[in-house]
DNA sequence: CTTGACCTTCAAGTATACTTTATAGTTTAG
DNA sequence: CTAAACTATAAAGTATACTTGAAGGTCAAG
């Protein structure tokens, strides 16, 4: 699949995903090169990068991501070490789990207020 | 309370604070000058930054954050549109708990992958 | 066999979210 | 009463995550 493709279906532009390979999120197992030189993607490389997109959605920085893909797939590192990697990285997620739900409450709160702000307006008492 | 104690007790520096009021995340109701033009904050403030901090934790922008703060305190815009602004944030919260419980589910697949593979290693087979 | 739509690399430009530096005034401790 | 430790503003610098532009190679259609 050339790049203009799998652009169209992870909803990036070929640039960002020249850019993402530049920084080392993109390896062997999802780009090959033709013999022009033209980068030819697998179908994985799809899902790898509807994956990174979710990454940054929820906060996270393309150097944190590139750390624990490297983690995983290169072999310099002891299993252990990875392993422990994976799970702190599981409990940032669970983390950020909670600032959501306290975000999410703050701002039922705020529209509990207008809410009830509008309901008096309704019944044509006057609000402050 | 003066900048330094507020950046202290929100984990910001004074720099950080003086910014997110010059992007109107801050207001009348968080801070006010002394007769020396030191900003004075209210112990409201704490929190408001905190708030900021969980929010940008999670992926959100200051221009959205600034969007949210100003529909609800500025008064020209009509109610329902700040009910509306409100609703449309909290259900992004929830696309991003989506997002967030991909992620796990994806870090989870690549521990039992390790885990697996620490497993054959103890029990003295040779893994690929 | 050329034109237009791709592809390549590399460098420079942009937006966001700050930090750092410079310059200057204020407050507090000894 | 002076020196350190704050405070202020304004402007320039930095990191991240891209985008845009230049200059050129490749491919598919007519």
């Amino acid at each position: 699949m050339k790049i203009h493709v799998l652009a169209q279906r992870t909803d990036l532009t070929p640039s960002a995903i020249r850019f993402y390979e530049k920084e080392g999120l993109l390896d062997a197992r999802h780009v090959q090169r033709g013999q022009n030189n033209y980068r030819d993607y697998y179908e994985e490389a799809v899902e790898h990068l509807l994956m990174i997109r979710k990454v940054q959605a929820v906060g996270f920085t393309l150097a944190e991501l590139k750390e624990v893909i490297q983690a995983y797939e290169v072999n310099d590192l002891p299993l252990s070490k990875k392993i422990e990697l994976l799970n702190q990285k599981m409990q940032e997620i669970d983390r950020k789990k909670d600032e959501l739900e306290q975000v999410h409450a703050h701002l039922a709160r705020m529209l509990a207020n207008k809410m009830a702000l509008m309901d008096s307006i309704e019944k044509g008492s006057q609000p402050k």
